[in-house]
DNA sequence: GCGGATCAC
DNA sequence: TATGGTGATCCGC
């Protein structure tokens, strides 16, 4: 007997792409309404570049794999004598026991807020220039870094080149980027922030995390009377607008700041059943980690919003590898991290430069790239101590495919841009020729000069290692003063934590249009060439698609445009005949698709997606039969061994299918909570490309 | 240790 | 005509 524990055939993927061309992942403020217009001119412009034939490629693996990972979704129930209901059962159970204990840890005692700038940019640059008050405007040249959100009302949004921009707004004016002047402003509102908590952390330049329990205290101030004050006193000190959200934890904080964007504040209730009836309703795409990608993969089992992983707890189970349980239950329950403190600069792993060009083929052009690169490298290497022992080049095709190729030493690198463009051009020179859009370098296995030199003798032996050193000691003891005088005391950036890190490019770096034009192409051909790339990889222990990259593949060389063109015709020459992936089928509601495929779960546990009333006296432990799972506690044992073992090899199975889709590991880690940890306590005190500017 | 992939900002 | 840069981590090898 076999079981589905997957719902592929349910949801089309063609379906979910364009669904999300309106969908919930566009929720910016000030959108414009009608995004399938908006969708169709974007298309339009994109038709046709190589650009849109990569992201086109990107799709159809990413269907693939999703494909094939819900084929390998079955489960051998014959070792079991008892019927799959029962198996289903005791999944709930046990999930439910994981329930219980989450809840158990839940801890609603601090005030979280996560504080983020109204289209910073944009705003900073109405300031410097009030011509701009009211004229649909954009930040950027070549790629938009952001736009006001006059433009954003024509569908023009960060990410999204100029030239796509002007086709949806012909008046758009479009100024360039002044990241000096962001850095600048950043600093004073995050100095204003800082004064609600000395140990915020700054999220990038627009945004940041602050635990205002103690303040609130301190000034008998209700959470959203000192929010209010704040970002009053934002406005008054800079004429500029943040919103805000107020929760328990950074990631409801996070969700809650979108929610009265622009210029204004939401305020969670600090109450359990409030919590998990405001996630139940979040699409997963607001859940920090989860990305288009992962917002695909599972959509294709069925789960849209975070209510959505309640009632499909028992596939999530049996593809924990896959869909990372923890998290997702976590997120359920609007469970996370409420620990809120500065980025240190050990935290720092690599330091790198990288540069996009209009394509390039000549190698002496390349080289000349690269050692660009590798000047720039030097610099921030200098410029914040570091040093490492790998050394990691990234090249893009000017079909967007992207490489890395590294090289590791038992020494520390020179950071002398000599020798980083020497070992880098070691690296590129065995992939040539080529034609190349982007250079990178990178290193990692970092090691702090400042620490070292601290924890060894001081400022004094700091001074002379400083001369002894291979870089200029003038060069270090100015932009040392820089950053002491920017308030920094010593190494740890616990103050200025930001003062370097320059802001990410983009506001946000969504750009689900591209996903959505793609969603339409998938109507005709594409759809059809899935299965049989998917049925590629039975039929050795390797999953290779066509179009994949091989593990340590050499790039093409002097591929010709056509190449990938070529392996997709090849692939739907193979391809079985069409199945039923792209079928579009009536989309019935969630827990339907849940009843077809769990024959009595339903009854057993309750596939809908429980009342916030309902699951609460279930975590409780209480008596709602969801909950008496009727094999835990007798038999169960036997059977849980057993079970056990299947899971397991289960999860092997998926092992060697070399899923590509998976969680971050922050989402997977067990124990710990989710938390954007990652974000949130990431400092990147060095270096920044637009510091280097100045 | 390396390379591909995903994600956040 | 034309689609970014920095950093982190996971997985399979």
């Amino acid at each position: 007997m076999w079981l589905r524990v997957a719902t592929s055939q349910t949801i089309p993927e063609s379906e979910t792409l364009v669904r999300r061309l309106a969908g919930p992942s566009t929720t910016k403020a000030g959108l414009a309404k009608d995004q399938t217009e908006i969708n169709r001119v974007i298309a339009e412009a994109s038709k046709g570049s190589k650009f849109y034939e990569a992201r086109t490629n990107i799709c159809m693996i990413s269907k693939a794999s999703i494909s094939e990972m819900l084929n390998k979704g079955w489960i051998n129930l014959s070792v079991f004598p008892f019927m799959d209901i029962v198996i289903i059962a005791h999944i709930c159970c046990h999930d439910t026991r994981k329930l219980v204990k989450l809840e158990a840890q839940r801890d609603l005692s601090q005030i979280i807020v996560h504080v983020d700038m109204d289209a910073f940019y944009a705003s900073v640059e109405l300031l410097d220039d009030p011509t701009l008050d009211g004229k649909p405007f954009g930040v950027g040249h070549g790629v938009l870094t952001t736009a006001s959100y006059e433009a954003r009302k024509f569908g023009v949004r960060s990410g999204m080149p100029s030239f796509i921009a002007k086709k949806l707004c012909p008046d758009l004016v479009v100024v360039a980027n002044n990241f000096h002047r962001y850095t600048e402003v950043s600093r004073q509102v995050m100095d204003i922030f800082r004064r609600y908590d000395p140990n915020m952390c700054a999220a990038g330049c627009d945004e940041g995390y602050l635990n205002i329990t103690r303040y609130c205290n301190e000034h008998q101030l209700a959470a959203n009377d000192c929010v209010q004050q704040m970002r009053d006193m934002v406005r008054a000190e800079t004429k500029l607008t943040v919103s805000a959200g107020i929760a328990p934890n950074k990631m409801l904080a996070k969700i809650c700041s979108d929610k009265n964007k622009p210029n204004g504040q939401f305020k969670l209730e600090f109450d359990s059943c409030a919590i998990k009836a405001f996630m139940r309703n979040m699409s997963i795409r607001k859940l920090p980690g989860v990305g288009r990608v992962n917002e695909r993969l599972l959509e294709s089992i069925g789960i849209k919003t975070c209510g959505d992983i309640y009632s499909h707890r028992a596939t999530l189970s049996l593809m924990d590898k896959q869909f990372g349980l923890n998290f997702l239950l976590q997120a359920y329950l609007g469970i996370a991290s409420n620990v809120v403190q500065p980025g240190q600069r050990e935290e720092r792993k690599s330091i790198g430069a990288e540069r996009t060009f209009s394509p390039i083929g000549d190698q002496a052009k390349i080289l000349a790239k690269l050692e660009e690169v590798a000047t720039e490298l030097e610099h921030d290497m200098e410029r914040g101590d570091w040093t490492g022992k790998t050394l990691t080049l990234k090249f893009k095709l000017d079909t967007y495919q992207a490489f890395t190729r590294a090289k590791s030493f038992t020494r520390w690198i020179s950071t002398k841009k000599e020798d980083l463009f020497m070992i880098g051009k070691e690296l590129l020179m065995p992939e040539l020729p080529l034609t190349l859009r982007l250079i990178g370098l990178r290193v990692t296995k970092l090691k702090d000069l400042r620490a070292d030199v601290q924890s060894a003798a001081g400022g004094i032996k700091r001074f002379f290692e400083s001369a002894q050193s291979n870089s200029s000691p003038r060069k270090k003891r100015r932009l040392n003063a820089d950053e002491e005088q920017a308030g920094d005391e010593g190494p740890s950036l616990t103050q200025d934590g930001f003062e370097d890190a320059m802001p990410g490019y983009h506001e946000h770096a969504d750009s689900d249009e591209l996903d959505a034009q793609i969603g339409q192409l998938d109507h005709s051909p594409l759809s059809s060439a899935l299965p049989g790339m998917t049925t590629s990889s039975e039929h050795d222990g390797q999953s290779q698609f066509s179009l994949q990259k091989q593990p340590h593949a050499r790039p093409p060389h002097s591929a010709p445009a056509s190449s990938q063109n070529t392996a997709v015709a090849s692939s739907s020459r193979v391809a079985k005949p069409v199945s039923t992936i792209s079928n579009p089928k009536p989309q019935s509601a969630c827990h339907t698709t849940s009843n077809s495929f769990y024959p009595g779960l339903a009854a057993t546990v309750g596939a809908e997606v429980p009342a916030v009333g309902a699951t609460d006296t279930a975590l409780s432990g209480g008596s709602v039969q969801a909950q008496t799972c009727p094999i835990c506690g007798k038999t169960i044992d036997v059977d849980n061994r057993e079970f056990n073992d299947t899971l397991t090899s289960v999860s092997a199975r998926k092992r060697s299918g070399k899923l590509k889709f998976l969680l971050p590991y922050s989402h997977r880690r067990e124990g710990t909570s989710l938390t954007h940890e990652r974000q949130l306590l990431k400092e990147r005190p060095e270096g920044i490309r637009g510091d280097t500017d100045f």
